[in-house]
DNA sequence: ATTATTGTATTAATCATCTAATACAATAAT
DNA sequence: ATTATTGTATTAGATGATTAATACAATAAT
């Protein structure tokens, strides 16, 4: 498991963020269980509070669910995450789509420049 | 002019790329005058020192030069600015198509996306 | 000449994030 | 039964961003 915690961000933000990747991408299927947050701190290089702070957000959101001394889950709700994806989707679109067309770029020029980077980027 | 500085980010990091924006798409003329630090603080709601460490940095990268008890003026060199549209395009891009494709989305499926969103924004 | 405005520098206080060090209760594992 | 591991809570300290309050030097405006 990798962790790029080197963002200006808030630490507990990134990892809530990653995190909801792995879950939305199967590194973390559905209902599996997770390292524990002394574990999982431990492989982010963070203090236990830090994770656990990021998972009890997770928990807010119904991707995660905790069983006291038991573990800590992915959800089994498909639902969900694919509402999961679908938000995080929408909010990067929104956000790339703004900052291109504030920067002076119209739409075609934006297909152009992205088709030439996803080929650049296959290489 | 407007600000906004809600993200999670540093405020002068966000004070960097919307001034980095407003330079590029001719907010800012080249070569014209800026308000002074204590006007562009006042109008961005933030601390004068804040206002004036986003500005040192942006003299680092020479898009803004400053005249000792005159002002600040954005660069007359087209280069410097051109430069920068493409920097910020290219790291949007990245970013965005990383993230994305991290979600599990091909380049169809993002291609697709884009459009609908463009048409949802345009309306 | 005087005044106001410019960029710049300094020092202290405040605030949120993050780390550190523990502790506790519940239960799975032994 | 005992032990180890689980999630969780608490308190204190460290760090960095931000605000606050000034001060100074240079010069444009008057």
């Amino acid at each position: 498991m990798s962790w790029d915690l080197t963002s200006d961000r808030p630490i507990y933000v990134q990892i809530i963020e990653q995190m909801e990747l792995k879950i939305c991408s199967g590194v973390y299927p559905l209902g599996s269980k997770l390292p524990s947050v002394r574990e999982l701190a431990r492989e982010a290089s963070v203090n236990p509070n830090t994770m656990q702070r990021a998972l009890s957000k997770l928990e807010e959101t119904g991707l995660l669910y905790s069983v006291r001394t038991s573990g800590r889950f992915v959800t089994e709700d498909v639902n969900v995450i694919k509402e999961t994806k679908k938000r995080i989707a929408k909010e990067q679109l929104k956000e790339f789509l703004k900052k291109m067309t504030d920067l002076g770029f119209d739409q075609q020029e934006i297909l152009s420049m992205l088709n030439d980077m996803a080929k650049e980027l296959k290489k």
